[in-house]
DNA sequence: ACCTGAACACCGTTCAAGT
DNA sequence: ACCTGAACACCGTTCAAGT
């Protein structure tokens, strides 16, 4: 914690080419197992390669971190952690609920665009308590949820609802984001095949001659909409809460 | 391929108490990967436990799959394939796409009820193509899916459309509730500590002292809806399908 | 044809030992 | 206090060898 932040790289270089390093901690470590991640898939993420990319043995992390499973719930909390709960300056304090939630919801679709490969982890892990639900599953950001609803007219049972609703919105719309976005980048698990790199993409070479009409629609099933989905059913999600309130 | 169904059983017994077991196949392999991960979750589906679950050493599954990921993916596979694409005979030709809607997502949702470990399989794994979305992600539910709506009406855009919002919605619900029904169930990575079981679930150890509203919302929050949510949501997104086909 | 023993590379994890 | 070497149990996978 006390060390000096850059002076003229006194640390002794390793054998390989790892950051000047202010030491090993905790939030270095995370920090670094989410690059990892982002670059390479989860399955990439292992102690000994993690390690190793902070120049040091994988034993060493176990200071910091308690065992593998501790180390990706680190992840996740750090990766939630990120979701801004205070509305910024853009946000006036007198704009409605609606407005609150169209910020709330493109703050944590950020955060899944940012990293498409990490977002399964907060998508699909036990989250601490079974009412928390993915992806908002922190008790920072369910209470300024809930607070940021009910200081804009939401009842508390309104409240409950919307965070249940809003949940299963993200929790569906941004996954699947994340795998059409994960498609084709760095996620091989093996390096790239060359020898017959004559099949241009991976997605051509399907068989469609018993799927007639896949095959007719697919110029059209391939094109890619998902931020226009994702705000159009965004939209349906606010007019269909508004309904609800006032009834 | 061409194996006797049964006949009397003529199978040596093995040591281990495996089923009569008639010899290996692929689909026997993946019948018991399901139980395996429904009874003891994913990370307990290892080569070396599938085997002696069949009574068989670990090397010889890899007659019958290609590995672990190949493994999987005809976990996923067999699961989806559990899905019915005809409308049985409760359903009416003649019946409008609402109930078509409705029925296929009701079959959806048993198989994540009946498979809620092996759900995230379904939902996160990389499709065959990119255009598949989870969890509608085979060739043949997509083109039965689409035939389906064409039959009652829709339009290629609209059947296409159709396809994207149902997926979204499916994958958002349904990933959640198996969350829930997960959580407490033979999930435990190390056997259940019974040294401290005064503790009696574990999730009220949580500290709500910074978090007021959560605390004060807490019986809400626990209340499962799941169910009455699910038939909500898909109502609302019916009646929204059918706005924007008038429009 | 179908299964296995032995072996290899890699993984998570522990712990006594180094500095 | 912080890191490491050595070791252990377990994993996926290959392959020559058994029957």
């Amino acid at each position: 914690m006390a060390d000096p932040p850059t002076r003229s790289e006194p640390t002794t270089p390793r054998k390989t080419s790892e950051p000047p390093g202010p030491r090993l901690s905790r939030a270095l470590i995370l920090d670094r197992a989410i690059r990892l991640i982002d670059a390479q898939g989860v399955t990439a993420l292992t102690m000994r390669a993690l390690g190793a990319s902070l120049g040091v043995e994988a034993m060493s992390l176990y200071r910091y971190v308690n065992g593998r499973e501790d180390l990706l719930e680190g992840v996740v909390e750090q990766l939630v952690g990120s979701i801004e709960v205070e509305p910024g300056e853009r946000m006036e304090p007198n704009d409605g609920w609606q407005a609150f939630l169209q910020w709330f919801a493109h703050d944590v679709r950020r955060l899944a665009l940012e990293h498409p490969a990490a977002f399964p982890l907060i998508a699909t892990r036990h989250p601490a308590a079974p009412w928390l639900r993915p992806p908002l599953r922190s008790l920072r950001i369910v209470e300024a949820f809930l607070n940021g609803l009910r200081e804009r007219g939401f009842t508390d049972h309104q409240a409950v609802t919307a965070y249940r609703s809003f949940s299963s919105f993200l929790l569906g719309h941004l996954l699947l984001e994340c795998a059409m976005s994960c498609v084709g980048t760095s996620f091989a698990e093996e390096p790239v095949d060359e020898g017959n790199a004559d099949l241009p993409n991976d997605d051509a070479q399907l068989d469609l001659t018993d799927y007639p009409t896949v095959a007719r629609l697919q110029p059209q099933l391939t094109e890619d909409h998902t931020r226009a989905e994702f705000e159009e059913a965004l939209e349906h999600l606010l007019v269909r809460m508004d309904l609800e309130m006032s009834q």
